[in-house]
RNA sequence: CGCGGGGUGGAGCAGUCUGGAAGCUCGUCGGGCUCAUAACCCGAAGGUCACAGGUUCAAAUCCUGUCUCCGCAA
């Protein structure tokens, strides 16, 4: 089929790639516009920006895709199904009603659960055993249109929302090519989401990645994964920054205030939480990379009894 | 020119301010002790101190420039 893609990060790439490597042909991307991003200021263009380009696919960067300028532009295309993948930018009913076969969204998770931004480290951070990735006929609503087709993955006891996110990318780029293949062949079929079933989940930053030392060790940990590898997670050493990789749940000792070392070798750190306590496995000073904890603990002076915070 | 920290044997660090013999904790290799060990003891190898200039009798250390890694912010 004749589509236009728009989408933003990384996951988007992987499914643009694949719909264009499977015999469908990519009219135009649409992508957010480019940002200062990283150190110094460097101008860095979004993921699918340069893969687009890399293929000699015209790219627009409108500030809002519902300008009349872009409407019109999007029109003159004549594309039949516009894919969206973690665009950015909702898309107005005008936009949503050009192309004959309607929008297609492909997004990271099982619909109706997760509505909305950053599913795939609420499945992580949530202990779901379970997530998936979902097409849908694009509708008004945040995440709301009728379900075409859904692919489940299983999560591994040690999921990171990276690893998640790679799975559910390669999943998601060929859900979205088995999507239009039936859109085409007129195979595909609509359901309606139920909304009672409905759950949303808000925007990820990175003060959600401050470790609360009062919380037990388990939803950390889970914390710590979900989180891995944006926005991490951190605390706080000897008035340094200190990111957290990586750690297991351990039984914490009785007595000891939340946040506090409990227990210290030439390669262990065990630090007391609300319940239980964290080993440490693998963690990152600010100014520093990440480093297993041994290695940590070779040059960084701890003792049993000091507190992160 | 957004703010800031770092690059020293294989790993993580100290030493830099107050120039003057390369250090610490580990790892590796060899030997010893031990029923045994990730424990302990003895010994050894391994470094152009990121790179390039400059100052100096002398530079890891001071000055200038470059490359590179990272934290914050966005």
């Amino acid at each position: 089929m004749r589509f236009v893609f728009m989408g933003t990060p990384d996951f988007s790439v992987g499914i643009m790639e694949e719909l264009i490597s499977m015999g469908h042909t990519c009219l135009m991307a649409v992508t957010q516009p480019d940002k200062p991003k990283g150190r110094g200021h460097e101008v860095a263009f979004p993921p699918v920006k340069e893969a687009a380009l890399a293929r000699n696919i015209e790219v627009i960067q409108p500030e809002n895709v519902s300008d009349p300028e872009c409407v019109s532009k999007l029109k003159s295309l004549n594309a039949e199904v516009f894919v969206v993948a973690a665009y950015g930018q909702l898309l107005s009913e005008e936009v949503l009603a050009i192309p004959r076969y309607g929008c297609v969204n492909v997004h990271a998770s099982l619909l109706p659960r997760y509505r909305g931004a950053s599913p795939i480290q609420w499945a992580v951070i949530n202990g779901d055993e379970v997530s998936g990735v979902t097409t849908m006929l694009m509708s008004k609503g945040l995440d709301t249109g009728d379900i075409i087709m859904k692919k489940e993955v299983a999560l591994s006891p040690d999921e990171t929302g990276g690893s998640l996110f790679d799975k559910l990318s390669r999943e998601g780029a060929l859900l979205a090519v088995k999507t239009l293949n039936a859109i085409s062949k007129g195979t595909a079929t609509y359901e309606k989401q139920d909304d009672s079933l409905a759950s949303y989940t808000g925007k990820i930053d990175k003060k959600f990645g401050k470790i609360d030392w009062n919380k037990d060790a388990a939803s950390l940990e889970r914390l710590i994964r979900g989180l891995d590898p944006w926005p991490g997670t951190y605390t706080r050493i000897a008035d340094k920054s200190l990111k957290i990789w990586k750690a297991s749940v351990a039984a914490g000792e009785k007595g000891a205030e939340p946040g506090q070392v409990i227990y210290k070798d030439k390669k262990t750190l065990k630090v007391q939480c609300g319940r239980d306590a964290l080993n440490i496995l693998r963690l990152q000073l600010e100014g520093k990379k990440a480093m297993d904890t041994d290695a940590f603990l070779r040059g960084f002076n701890v003792s049993v009894g000091d507190i992160l915070r």
